[in-house]
DNA sequence: CGTGTAAGGAATTCTGACACG
DNA sequence: CGTGTAAGGAATTCTGACACG
Protein backbone atom coordinates (compact mmCIF):
# COMPACT_ATOMS: atom_id res chain seq x y z
CA UNK A 1 0.00 0.00 0.00
CA UNK A 2 1.47 3.68 -1.15
CA UNK A 3 -1.36 5.62 0.56
CA UNK A 4 0.62 7.75 3.10
CA UNK A 5 -0.56 7.45 6.66
CA UNK A 6 1.25 6.72 8.93
CA UNK A 7 3.57 8.65 11.52
CA UNK A 8 6.75 8.81 12.20
CA UNK A 9 6.40 7.09 15.49
CA UNK A 10 4.98 4.56 14.28
CA UNK A 11 7.33 4.11 11.62
CA UNK A 12 10.13 3.98 14.00
CA UNK A 13 8.49 1.01 16.26
CA UNK A 14 7.99 -0.95 12.39
CA UNK A 15 11.64 0.04 11.36
CA UNK A 16 13.61 0.05 14.28
CA UNK A 17 15.34 3.45 13.21
CA UNK A 18 15.19 6.80 15.23
CA UNK A 19 12.95 9.70 13.95
CA UNK A 20 16.22 11.76 13.28
CA UNK A 21 17.44 8.92 10.83
CA UNK A 22 13.74 8.90 9.47
CA UNK A 23 13.71 12.88 9.13
CA UNK A 24 17.65 12.82 7.48
CA UNK A 25 17.25 10.18 4.96
CA UNK A 26 13.90 12.45 3.98
CA UNK A 27 16.62 15.12 4.36
CA UNK A 28 19.02 13.31 1.86
CA UNK A 29 16.34 12.26 -0.63
CA UNK A 30 16.01 8.49 -0.19
CA UNK A 31 12.35 8.95 0.85
CA UNK A 32 9.36 11.19 0.61
CA UNK A 33 6.69 11.80 3.10
CA UNK A 34 4.04 13.76 2.98
CA UNK A 35 2.58 16.52 4.92
CA UNK A 36 -0.63 16.24 6.55
CA UNK A 37 -2.12 19.82 7.96
CA UNK A 38 -0.22 20.94 10.46
CA UNK A 39 2.93 19.57 8.68
CA UNK A 40 2.93 16.32 10.19
CA UNK A 41 4.97 13.61 7.83
CA UNK A 42 2.73 11.18 7.04
CA UNK A 43 4.45 7.66 5.71
CA UNK A 44 3.17 4.74 3.41
CA UNK A 45 3.77 0.98 4.23
CA UNK A 46 6.04 1.23 1.02
CA UNK A 47 7.88 4.22 2.91
CA UNK A 48 8.40 1.45 5.50
CA UNK A 49 9.73 -1.24 3.08
CA UNK A 50 12.41 1.52 1.85
CA UNK A 51 13.52 2.32 5.36
CA UNK A 52 14.37 -1.27 6.52
CA UNK A 53 16.39 -1.47 3.32
CA UNK A 54 18.04 1.43 4.03
CA UNK A 55 18.93 0.37 7.74
CA UNK A 56 20.66 -2.70 6.23
CA UNK A 57 22.51 -1.61 4.06
CA UNK A 58 23.78 1.35 6.80
CA UNK A 59 24.69 -1.46 8.65
CA UNK A 60 26.49 -2.29 5.64
CA UNK A 61 28.26 1.00 6.06
CA UNK A 62 27.19 1.85 2.78
CA UNK A 63 26.60 5.68 2.86
CA UNK A 64 23.48 7.47 1.99
CA UNK A 65 24.90 8.47 -1.31
CA UNK A 66 25.78 5.33 -2.52
CA UNK A 67 22.23 4.11 -1.96
CA UNK A 68 20.58 6.46 -3.28
CA UNK A 69 22.52 5.50 -6.41
CA UNK A 70 21.70 2.50 -5.53
CA UNK A 71 18.18 2.45 -5.45
CA UNK A 72 17.84 4.86 -8.43
CA UNK A 73 19.82 1.45 -10.39
CA UNK A 74 17.21 -1.13 -8.89
CA UNK A 75 14.17 1.06 -10.19
CA UNK A 76 12.25 -1.00 -8.49
CA UNK A 77 10.98 2.00 -6.37
CA UNK A 78 11.84 4.43 -9.57
CA UNK A 79 8.70 5.28 -10.52
CA UNK A 80 7.23 5.63 -7.43
CA UNK A 81 9.96 7.59 -6.20
CA UNK A 82 9.21 9.91 -8.72
CA UNK A 83 5.92 10.51 -7.99
CA UNK A 84 7.14 10.59 -4.32
CA UNK A 85 9.27 13.20 -5.01
CA UNK A 86 7.31 15.32 -6.27
CA UNK A 87 4.41 15.24 -3.98
CA UNK A 88 6.47 15.34 -0.90
CA UNK A 89 8.49 18.28 -1.86
CA UNK A 90 5.86 20.30 -3.26
CA UNK A 91 3.97 19.38 0.76
CA UNK A 92 7.28 20.66 2.30
CA UNK A 93 6.84 23.97 0.34
CA UNK A 94 4.00 24.73 1.34
CA UNK A 95 4.62 23.89 5.46
CA UNK A 96 7.59 26.44 4.91
CA UNK A 97 5.44 28.86 3.31
CA UNK A 98 2.88 28.37 6.66
CA UNK B 1 -4.06 -4.80 5.66
CA UNK B 2 -5.02 -5.36 8.96
CA UNK B 3 -1.84 -3.74 10.83
CA UNK B 4 -2.71 -0.92 13.17
CA UNK B 5 -0.69 2.04 12.13
CA UNK B 6 -3.07 4.77 11.63
CA UNK B 7 -4.22 7.37 14.11
CA UNK B 8 -7.47 9.01 14.48
CA UNK B 9 -7.38 12.34 12.66
CA UNK B 10 -5.90 10.51 9.50
CA UNK B 11 -9.19 8.10 9.69
CA UNK B 12 -11.33 10.77 10.09
CA UNK B 13 -9.81 12.24 6.74
CA UNK B 14 -10.23 8.84 5.21
CA UNK B 15 -13.90 7.95 6.23
CA UNK B 16 -15.35 11.56 6.76
CA UNK B 17 -16.22 10.65 10.68
CA UNK B 18 -15.56 12.85 13.56
CA UNK B 19 -13.17 12.04 16.33
CA UNK B 20 -16.08 11.23 18.50
CA UNK B 21 -18.15 8.90 16.28
CA UNK B 22 -14.98 6.99 15.58
CA UNK B 23 -15.14 5.95 19.66
CA UNK B 24 -18.17 5.73 19.89
CA UNK B 25 -18.59 3.20 17.25
CA UNK B 26 -15.07 1.71 19.47
CA UNK B 27 -17.59 2.04 22.88
CA UNK B 28 -20.30 0.10 20.70
CA UNK B 29 -17.95 -2.47 20.04
CA UNK B 30 -18.15 -2.43 16.02
CA UNK B 31 -14.51 -1.70 15.67
CA UNK B 32 -11.25 -2.18 17.88
CA UNK B 33 -8.54 -0.03 17.26
CA UNK B 34 -4.49 -0.61 19.53
CA UNK B 35 -2.88 1.39 21.77
CA UNK B 36 -0.11 2.61 21.28
CA UNK B 37 2.50 3.40 24.13
CA UNK B 38 0.46 6.26 25.61
CA UNK B 39 -2.93 5.43 24.78
CA UNK B 40 -3.10 6.29 21.83
CA UNK B 41 -5.71 4.49 19.23
CA UNK B 42 -3.93 2.85 15.93
CA UNK B 43 -6.25 1.83 13.04
CA UNK B 44 -6.09 -0.75 10.58
CA UNK B 45 -7.09 -0.07 6.85
CA UNK B 46 -10.12 -2.83 7.34
CA UNK B 47 -10.82 -0.57 10.53
CA UNK B 48 -10.95 2.11 7.84
CA UNK B 49 -13.18 0.05 5.37
CA UNK B 50 -15.86 -1.21 8.39
CA UNK B 51 -15.78 2.79 9.54
CA UNK B 52 -17.14 3.31 5.98
CA UNK B 53 -19.57 0.90 5.97
CA UNK B 54 -20.83 2.03 9.61
CA UNK B 55 -21.47 5.45 7.86
CA UNK B 56 -23.43 4.47 4.82
CA UNK B 57 -25.38 1.92 7.23
CA UNK B 58 -26.09 5.17 9.76
CA UNK B 59 -27.13 7.65 6.69
CA UNK B 60 -29.65 4.78 5.90
CA UNK B 61 -30.82 5.65 9.87
CA UNK B 62 -29.64 1.78 10.82
CA UNK B 63 -28.50 2.24 15.06
CA UNK B 64 -25.13 0.78 15.78
CA UNK B 65 -26.98 -2.32 17.56
CA UNK B 66 -28.44 -3.38 14.20
CA UNK B 67 -25.20 -2.48 12.26
CA UNK B 68 -23.28 -4.97 15.18
CA UNK B 69 -25.57 -7.86 14.60
CA UNK B 70 -25.28 -7.41 10.75
CA UNK B 71 -21.51 -7.45 10.95
CA UNK B 72 -21.93 -10.44 13.11
CA UNK B 73 -24.14 -12.28 10.53
CA UNK B 74 -22.47 -11.55 7.69
CA UNK B 75 -19.11 -12.70 9.36
CA UNK B 76 -17.04 -11.03 6.57
CA UNK B 77 -15.25 -9.67 9.19
CA UNK B 78 -16.30 -12.30 11.96
CA UNK B 79 -12.54 -14.08 12.45
CA UNK B 80 -10.77 -10.63 12.47
CA UNK B 81 -13.18 -9.29 14.50
CA UNK B 82 -12.94 -11.70 17.18
CA UNK B 83 -9.14 -11.11 16.82
CA UNK B 84 -9.78 -7.56 17.02
CA UNK B 85 -12.03 -7.78 20.27
CA UNK B 86 -9.86 -9.55 22.25
CA UNK B 87 -6.55 -7.08 21.33
CA UNK B 88 -8.83 -3.99 21.82
CA UNK B 89 -10.30 -5.08 24.86
CA UNK B 90 -6.42 -5.96 26.50
CA UNK B 91 -5.13 -2.51 25.44
CA UNK B 92 -7.68 -0.64 26.78
CA UNK B 93 -8.13 -2.40 30.11
CA UNK B 94 -4.15 -1.95 30.54
CA UNK B 95 -4.69 1.52 29.97
CA UNK B 96 -7.13 1.65 32.40
CA UNK B 97 -4.43 0.93 34.81
CA UNK B 98 -1.84 3.18 33.92
C1' DC C 1 -29.30 6.89 20.87
C1' DG C 2 -25.76 9.35 18.60
C1' DT C 3 -23.04 13.26 18.32
C1' DG C 4 -21.22 18.07 19.43
C1' DT C 5 -18.39 20.65 22.41
C1' DA C 6 -15.39 22.97 26.03
C1' DA C 7 -11.76 21.48 29.51
C1' DG C 8 -7.37 20.17 30.98
C1' DG C 9 -3.75 17.17 30.54
C1' DA C 10 -0.57 14.02 28.33
C1' DA C 11 2.00 12.44 24.34
C1' DT C 12 3.61 13.50 19.54
C1' DT C 13 5.81 15.97 16.12
C1' DC C 14 8.31 19.89 14.15
C1' DT C 15 12.36 22.92 13.21
C1' DG C 16 16.97 24.79 13.82
C1' DA C 17 21.05 24.26 16.23
C1' DC C 18 25.08 22.49 18.68
C1' DA C 19 27.95 18.38 19.30
C1' DC C 20 31.10 14.76 17.76
C1' DG C 21 33.86 13.36 14.28
C1' DC D 1 28.74 12.06 7.19
C1' DG D 2 25.27 10.43 10.20
C1' DT D 3 23.10 10.71 14.47
C1' DG D 4 22.11 12.25 19.40
C1' DT D 5 20.14 15.70 22.13
C1' DA D 6 17.98 19.79 24.63
C1' DA D 7 14.68 23.69 23.45
C1' DG D 8 10.40 25.71 22.65
C1' DG D 9 6.38 25.64 20.20
C1' DA D 10 2.49 23.80 17.64
C1' DA D 11 -0.76 20.16 16.62
C1' DT D 12 -2.81 15.66 18.18
C1' DT D 13 -5.12 12.69 21.11
C1' DC D 14 -7.27 11.25 25.44
C1' DT D 15 -10.94 11.01 29.02
C1' DG D 16 -15.14 12.32 31.46
C1' DA D 17 -18.86 15.27 31.35
C1' DC D 18 -22.74 18.18 30.01
C1' DA D 19 -26.05 19.03 26.29
C1' DC D 20 -29.87 17.81 23.24
C1' DG D 21 -33.21 14.69 22.43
Amino acid sequence: MNKKVISIGTVCELTGLSERQIRYYEERKLIFPERMNGGIRKYSFLDVEILIDIANKREEGVQTAEIKKEMNKKNKYDAAARDQAIKGQLNAYFHKRS
